[in-house]
DNA sequence: GGTAAATAACTGACCGGTCAGTTATTAATC
DNA sequence: GATTAATAACTGACCGGTCAGTTATTTACC
């Protein structure tokens, strides 16, 4: 059919069927969105390949097995996104209000928000099944998370505008509302009409709430 | 063999293979369990009547499929302690900042340290596959749950003991860390060897953060 | 026509659910 | 109190559908 002359590359526009190199993303971005919408389990490979438009015989030319293709969904998914937050961050470095602020509404904004929101629900339902996957998800994502926020409290207590803290135990906690407004999303809300939360709203609120909880005393105490 | 001699009905102590009112509690509990360690999906239900002692067809002499069992599970293991709880809260009722910790550590203690400590888990895994399961679980356990919660909010408000508040937003915020808790126990710390955490701390640092959170200014503002 | 890409048909293990048959327990009869 | 009949509890082999993974074949491009 096609009699284009370019000899090189060629640059094709039209959408031949041919093409190596963006399947592998194609099909974990499908993975993605079913894993999340119905769970790894009740996702069927046929359905995954019918999503990225290729058959299932396919999806094997590019991914050993099902496990294979969960590992790559997160690792083309959020791994690089929390190298991405890393950097936003570093750029409020002296101010650790601020940079608290921007780690909860970046988070909504590149994770919660996105596609990507329904992996928290993913992982935690399946980290017993695949213990691989969940380690890997532990150390890449899990791990530099926590981190990060830590480091915004450590920061914060040092400079006096933080009181003091257990900061290990407060970056958990801190971490929490974040996840139960993602799974809350990708479950309950989901499925039952329940009154919808705004995440906006709940955000300030969960912001107002921790600076007020975090804030060194004043002067005098009780 | 036995040489039981007693002709009435007989409070035989000798654990005698047939049971009929005690098998839907043993079934339940052994489903619980795997429910909880497994998910629902990858959980068998020969293995849940092996566990329970039984064989796979006495389990359908008590339930009439899987989704009955799942139902039931919920039905018999958590309504009853939100139930229970409701009534140990009520004895605090004139101190919100005693009741919002007997809340919490009472959560913990009745549900999260207890093996329905997996159920969260499970029901935000499986919502959206089992809407009406979903839906029983919301109507009878996180809507009472949040409003209790919200029952101490408000009153602590009403009496000047917590600052004015979006308490709709502040409830769910509360609800997240002690959900995560119990999530975090389930998922990665069962199967990644991650520092644990102890409860207690967790709890008392969560605990501390929203006190000061919560209170209503003492005077001068900034 | 050679080869890489893609497919569609296929396989086999698995598992929810069923049911004909077995066993323990109770009731009835002498 | 022993034997038989009736029933309730239980079993496990089986069936049918499903689905991860495989392979023989076709298609598209050089």
């Amino acid at each position: 059919m096609g009699d284009r002359g370019l000899t090189d590359k060629a640059t094709h526009k039209t959408p031949v069927r041919r093409r190596k190199e963006a399947r592998p993303q194609e099909l974990t971005a499908a993975a993605l969105a079913l894993f999340v919408e119905k769970g790894f389990a009740a996702t069927r490979l046929d359905e995954v390949a019918a999503r990225a438009g290729v058959s299932k015989g396919t999806l094997y030319l590019y991914f050993d097995s099902k496990e294979a293709l969960f590992l790559a969904v997160i690792r083309e998914g959020i791994v690089p996104v929390i190298e991405e937050g890393r950097k936003l961050l570093a750029a409020h470095a002296d101010d650790p209000e601020r940079m608290l602020r921007e780690y909860l509404f970046g988070w909504w904004a590149m994770i919660g928000n996105t596609e990507l929101g329904g992996v928290p629900k993913l992982m935690t339902s399946e980290a017993q099944n695949f213990p691989e996957v969940a380690q890997y998800y532990v150390r890449e994502v899990i791990q530099p998370g926590k981190a990060m926020m830590r480091e915004i409290l450590d920061r914060g207590v040092a400079k006096g505008v933080f009181r003091e803290l257990d900061t290990e135990m407060v970056t958990h906690i801190l971490m929490a509302p974040l996840l139960h407004l993602a799974l809350w999303r990708h479950s309950f809300a989901a499925c039952c009409q329940v009154p919808d939360m705004d995440p906006q709203s709940y955000l300030e609120s969960f912001f107002d709430l921790v600076l007020k909880g975090l804030a060194a005393a004043p002067e005098g105490g009780k």
